[in-house]
DNA sequence: ATGGTTGTATAACAA
């Protein structure tokens, strides 16, 4: 079984490179983040015609999140159940959908950006994470050999190796201590990186920015993971990012992070 | 040069 987590910029301006992501792979189960569109404008199409079934939430241009699956799709929750939305008045945002497919509980995440330090929308960040950990570390204590899946967008940079300048960072999101505690409480809820064994740093990263020639350069991040329950995690056999699909006209900001299950 | 690029509800936007 093989499950991969993309942040795709836009699954309509982008469908037939997620048609070449599932073939090339041979994905059972893909995880987007960022599909820009309500659920009436996800093209499905091609991707029934593969036999894939989709279970998509999105609601407006900025987030939406999707689980492409050919292994079966049950019990889909839109968001996690303590997830907080964002704004004034708070309003409900597409930023997680949970579902099993073959037997395995995945969750497509798009983490809050937090745009700038101390913008409302940073400890909206933090809050969102500490919820998911509090959420996830009770899935376990229900079910301690549950198979989970966190996969997805989480923008943290959780070492220094994991961004191409630590200086560039300095007063920037991503980086801050307080983001990347908030990542490692879900890693010490017993969420184990299955990708980093396989894909071993400094220089080695999932997004770069569309300015400043940032991906020829070889400046980018480190920001999509795939964190594995203690049952699951066992099962990996193999992990790796696919930096081919950043390449080229019409790319993703985000590379593909594939994860092979035994 | 608070600059560049890309997406879409084409905005005094979000990423």
């Amino acid at each position: 079984m093989r499950i991969a987590t993309w942040n795709v910029n836009s699954v309509r301006s982008r469908i037939d490179r997620v048609m070449g992501v599932l073939e090339r792979h041979d994905l059972d189960v893909l995880l987007l983040q960022e599909t820009k569109c309500r659920d009436d404008q996800f093209p499905m199409l091609d991707l029934a015609a593969k036999g894939y079934e989709l279970a998509h939430h999105g609601l407006n241009q900025w987030n939406g999140v999707a689980i492409i699956s050919r292994v079966g799709i049950e019990d889909v929750a839109v968001g996690f159940p303590s997830m907080p939305g964002f704004g004034e008045p708070i309003a409900p945002e597409a930023r997680a959908i949970g579902a099993t497919c073959g037997g395995v509980r995945v969750w497509s995440l798009y983490i809050p950006n937090g745009r700038e330090i101390d913008h409302p929308h940073y400890h909206y960040k933090l809050d969102w994470l500490s919820r998911l950990r509090d959420d996830a570390t009770g899935w376990l204590a229900d079910d301690a050999d549950a198979q989970i899946l966190l996969a997805g967008d989480w923008n943290i940079a959780p070492t220094d190796d994991d961004v191409w300048d630590v200086a560039f960072f300095e007063g920037r999101t991503h980086v801050t201590a307080p983001e990347r505690a908030a990542f490692q409480a879900i890693v010490d809820a017993g969420f184990s990186d299955v990708v980093r064994p396989f894909t071993p740093g400094p220089g080695v990263y999932t997004y770069w920015d569309y300015t400043q020639l940032r991906f020829p350069k070889k400046q980018g991040m480190r920001i999509d993971f795939a964190l594995a329950s203690p049952a699951l995690a066992s099962r990996v056999t193999d992990a790796m990012i696919d930096r081919e699909e950043r390449k080229g006209k019409g790319a993703s900001d985000h590379a593909p992070v594939v994860v092979t299950l035994d």
